[in-house]
DNA sequence: AAAAACCTCAACCGCTTTCTC
DNA sequence: GGAGAAAGCGGTTGAGGTTTT
């Protein structure tokens, strides 16, 4: 027994919207709104559709104030360093980038930005960074059309940092709420040994070894991690996305990422090439960041 | 010129979260 | 607090367009 449909399919027109279908929303909704219920808007709107589709149709294309076309350097950036922090929540992430939606920032991230970010990571095996600097993002906010994909890998993509990436080390306890929890890995020099948190084996969180609350922290030694740091936040009951919420001003709940510091491309190649699978998980997405300190700082999703 | 391969992106699906009663 | 409905969200699909062979 499945989940009810939300309308009834056989009387439902499907596919891509017509230009009298689109005339008909958006005429109905700059006149009434969207009257608080999407099941019932078609029907009122004289349309055959699903409210989901409706829904879809207006967020995505016809409201009014959203761009299409060529995505900027400055919007690159800050969906790459989203990414980076906090995964594939498109939703937030769009809400950095006014006039982009969540799904045609997902569409360009999984059809372009991945594969030039993959391709750069390639292409960097044999050669040094030069200029770390370089990577950082330019001071000037002026929009521009992307040179992601026409620059090759020694221009690098110049990445916008987050708030917190500059907390490495103890720094990166942002949280000041007594239940918050971070994970830390109990072996620190091989974060490879990172485990699945996840039963059915498909975890999307990279896991590094067991909870220790806040407030024992000061316990452990991480003068060992002047050169490799580990960062890594996970957030427990919602307190952690508060807190980072509040902090950064654009984590939502579930907030979860990680970062090591490696000073030798070729530790981050093997560590890229190895964190395909680590212990029955797939984690297979990676991406490199670099700091000032000619470290190559990378980000993990799952 | 035609077929195959590849790419893009709008739209759909179904799960999760939020809201309302 | 619980249940059901609606909205929100992210993964996936597939039609149509473009490029390559």
């Amino acid at each position: 027994m499945g989940r009810a449909p939300c309308c009834d399919k056989n009387n439902v027109k499907r596919g891509p919207w017509s230009p009298e279908e689109d005339a008909k929303l958006k005429e109905f909704i700059d006149k009434y709104g969207t009257v608080g219920n999407w099941i019932v808007l078609p029907q009122k709107a004289g349309l055959k559709r699903c409210g989901k589709s409706c829904r879809l149709r207006w967020l995505n294309y016809l409201r009014p104030n959203i761009k299409h076309g060529d995505f900027s350097d400055e919007e690159d950036r800050i969906i790459c360093s989203l990414y980076a922090s906090i995964g594939s929540r498109w939703s937030i992430i769009a809400a950095q980038l006014p006039g982009r939606t969540d799904n045609d920032i997902k569409n360009y991230w999984n059809t372009k930005l991945k594969k030039k970010l993959m391709g750069f990571i390639h292409s960097s095996s044999n050669q040094r960074i030069k200029s770390p600097n370089s990577f950082f993002p330019p001071t000037t906010l002026q929009t521009r059309p992307s040179s992601l994909f026409r620059d090759s890998y020694l221009e690098p993509i110049p990445l916008l940092q987050p708030n917190f990436m500059y907390n490495n080390n103890m720094n990166f306890q942002l949280g000041t709420n007594q239940y918050s929890y971070f994970q830390c890995q109990e072996s620190l020099m091989n974060p490879m040994q990172a485990s699945c948190s996840s039963s059915d084996g498909s975890c999307n969180q990279i896991s590094y070894g067991k909870e220790i609350k806040q407030e024992e922290m000061g316990q452990i030694s991480f003068e060992e991690t002047q050169k490799f740091t580990l960062d890594n936040y996970g957030n427990n009951g919602g307190t952690w996305a508060d807190h980072d919420q509040k902090q950064n001003g654009y984590f939502g709940n579930n907030f979860h990422s990680s970062q090591f510091q490696y000073d030798n491309i070729e530790e981050v190649k093997e560590l890229i090439s190895s964190s395909s699978n680590i212990n029955g998980c797939n984690n297979t997405n990676s991406l490199l960041f670099f700091n000032d300190e000619n470290k190559t700082n990378i980000g993990f999703w799952g």
